[in-house]
DNA sequence: ATAAACTTTCATTTATTATTGAAAGTTTAA
DNA sequence: TTAAACTTTCAATAATAAATGAAAGTTTAT
């Protein structure tokens, strides 16, 4: 295999991944190009690479960037903008669980905490209801909570122990 | 909010965060639905409780039978089926971090080592790409063993002292 | 101020994914 | 072995999500 097509695969694989995670395809593909480019690339060499559309690569850049994982950036004298990726993968990583955390588990966790709040009149039916719905919720903020301290504990002795224990 | 409503609200919820991940919504809903219930119920009461259709009561409820989060029931001297999910919390994660891990991580990273193994022939752009996808191979290497681990490491004293300390 | 060079927006179109429902298949009881 | 009671399959359809592209918006240089 070489290079440009080690490069495709690559970028359809990882667009493919994306829509598997709820990220859709485009978005996936232009962080996967830009992950392995070596320098910024312009919007227009990302159309022509992906055979997009302006107005899609233009949407997904601008959603990339709200995530945080891409930036922009600009070259001396020229209008135009380029784009990279962030390429620290701890970094990508910690972002990107942030970001859904943000988006998915808060909002989730506060209807759990809504629903498992009801009455159950003593109702057999609400009691199991309402036990399931709380463990959940106890479940899904400890899952969360380790997302957000997984950062910090990387860096220190414990975490970097634990880590190598666990291979 | 009284337990009917909250119930559905329940449902909802976790479909459209199934949604978001890659599950289906219908898979979703009739997971939560099965997760609330207190006893067994037949595809009848799914199909009706969630209005939809036998084939997709019957197709989603096979795949949640093959991700081994839902199973089957038989009552005595009845010839109709009926279905339970799993309900304990580590046991779900565990099995949908295996599923997934299986589907999506393993053929990814297949990808990835291959990819990573062209021959750069010296040139600066291939060998940046190789780096980079080295890089990422390993990451998400140590990511999907990371959750294999989760749960030998869950039930022994180390496990549970790093865990405390991560709140 | 104007125009050139670029980016963003969003109504419309296209592609993808999920759902339906009727026919085919299966199991059990008599 | 037949029929009743159920479940599964899958081609057709519907619903949802993503992409297009042209018009509107911005920025910069002159």
């Amino acid at each position: 295999m070489e290079f440009k097509e080690a490069k495709n695969k690559f970028v359809q694989t990882w667009g493919a991944l994306g829509s598997q995670w709820g990220i859709n395809k485009t978005m996936a593909q232009i962080h996967a190009l830009l992950m392995v480019s070596n320098d910024a690339i312009s919007m227009e060499d990302i159309m022509e690479e992906l055979q997009i559309s302006r107005g899609n690569a233009s949407m997904n850049l601008r959603a990339l960037m709200d995530w945080g994982i891409v930036y922009k950036e600009y070259k001396a004298g020229e209008r135009r903008e380029y784009f990279t990726a962030e390429k620290d993968l701890d970094e990508l990583a910690v972002k990107i669980a942030k970001e859904r955390s943000k988006r998915e588990i808060k909002p989730a966790l506060k209807i759990l905490k809504e629903v498992s709040s009801i009455d159950s009149n003593n109702s057999n039916e609400a009691n199991h209801f309402i036990n399931q719905t709380s463990k959940l919720y106890d479940f899904v903020l400890k899952a969360d909570n380790m997302l957000e301290k997984a950062t910090e504990f990387k860096d220190n002795w414990l975490g970097k122990l634990v880590i190598k224990i666990m291979k």
